[in-house]
DNA sequence: TGTACATCAGTGAACGCGCGTTCACTGATGTAC
DNA sequence: TGTACATCAGTGAACGCGCGTTCACTGATGTAC
């Protein structure tokens, strides 16, 4: 990596941390260079302006998030070869990846960005928006998978349980934060998972 | 209500509708007051300081928070005997509920202090805590009689059960604001309603 | 291989503005006798 | 009922600090001929 980009990624780790704790308008850039060892000119080498920094953070996110799930639920994938099991051994490494994480899985920007969204201009709101509907675009094809093997025991609308994965994540990341419980999240999405089992796999 | 208080109220009603709208940092005494037609001093007669109109802004919540819980499944539980069938009618009415509000659910401050809790002292971090708490011990009543009459179909932790009320509304308000799709969280919860009913209600 | 130039990755100083908070004061209302 | 005093609900001016952003500049590295 060359020597800009390392600086680069450098100050969006620091602004994520700080971001994540204390939402994007309290992180400062004087305080982000002063962690960094740059002036703040050099901030602005890099990005021309605040809402700059917000996007790249965005986006890197969907990035690393999106390499997360292709490795987990591909892993999965090798597993089994069937659609339902494949879903909940994904759910499971997922819950146990979030279980895992040294100090608790320290949040999502998208939930930043979601409850701070007049702060930030269109382009924003828009990758932010797009986060969301990956994940959905994820998701849906292994529930309709699952649906076209296993009629599903209730009526429900796959794109609605495509987006519950994302809820689930999300409001157990705001529950591990407001209880200090970094156990909430993963044991929400095992709750989910056995929602999904009850839903689609026969009863014996 | 006194001249005073309908003063401290106004504040706390504009202070709300743009903290979760921009987060608490990037809310301004300044623009409060200048909605509110007051000067700050006026603000600072009724909060010692912003730290106390978190407090306050918390607090009233948890309050508003509660009374409409209690009438929305006191209310399922007139319709119905059945601790299973109240839960199920009080779910749809709360679904119901944030499905009509007029521009979408507003979103819930508990979540906002949550992803910028190193804005605020111990005081606010702990009454947030107990507002999530609160919940809990809201509805764990609740799933004890449901599952004292009918045994789940899948071993789950009834706390973490009654915490996944709060994680479906809190993720789902996160989905509906980053999607602007209001009806979002009403869908979410509908899909918790229909674990619950998997989870307890005998098969036919 | 040497030289000229371009680009990269920053530095340093300055800017004006808005922020939270303090303080001395004030007019209107409420209470005691 | 009238008067004295206390409390309530604010006002107005000032404060120092930190913020995001701009601008002219610079040393190190890369590229062309």
């Amino acid at each position: 990596m060359a020597r800009g980009s390392e600086t680069r990624s450098k100050i969006m780790d620091i602004a994520q941390e700080a971001v994540l704790a204390k939402g994007f308008d309290s992180t400062s850039i004087e305080e982000i260079v002063a962690s960094a060892e740059i002036t703040k000119s050099g901030f602005f080498y890099h990005f021309k302006d605040k809402n700059a920094l917000a996007y790249a953070l965005i986006e890197r996110h969907i990035g690393v998030e999106d390499a997360l799930f292709d490795d987990l639920f591909g892993r999965a994938r090798d597993l089994s070869d069937d659609p339902l099991q494949a879903m909940l051994i994904g759910l499971k490494l997922l819950a146990e990846l979030i279980e895992d994480m040294p100090g608790g899985h320290p949040g999502c920007i998208v939930a930043t960005a979601a409850y701070q969204d007049r702060l930030f201009n269109n382009d924003v709101r828009e990758i932010n928006a797009r986060a969301v509907l990956g994940w959905r675009a994820r998701f849906r094809p292994m529930f309709d998978d699952i649906a076209a093997k296993y009629p599903p025991r209730e009526a429900v609308d796959l794109d609605q349980l495509a987006d519950m994965v994302s809820t689930v994540i999300e409001g157990g990341l705001v529950m591990g934060r407001a209880l200090a419980n970094p156990a909430a999240t993963s044991q929400q999405i095992m709750l989910f998972r056995s929602y999904i089992k009850l839903l689609f796999q026969p009863q014996d």
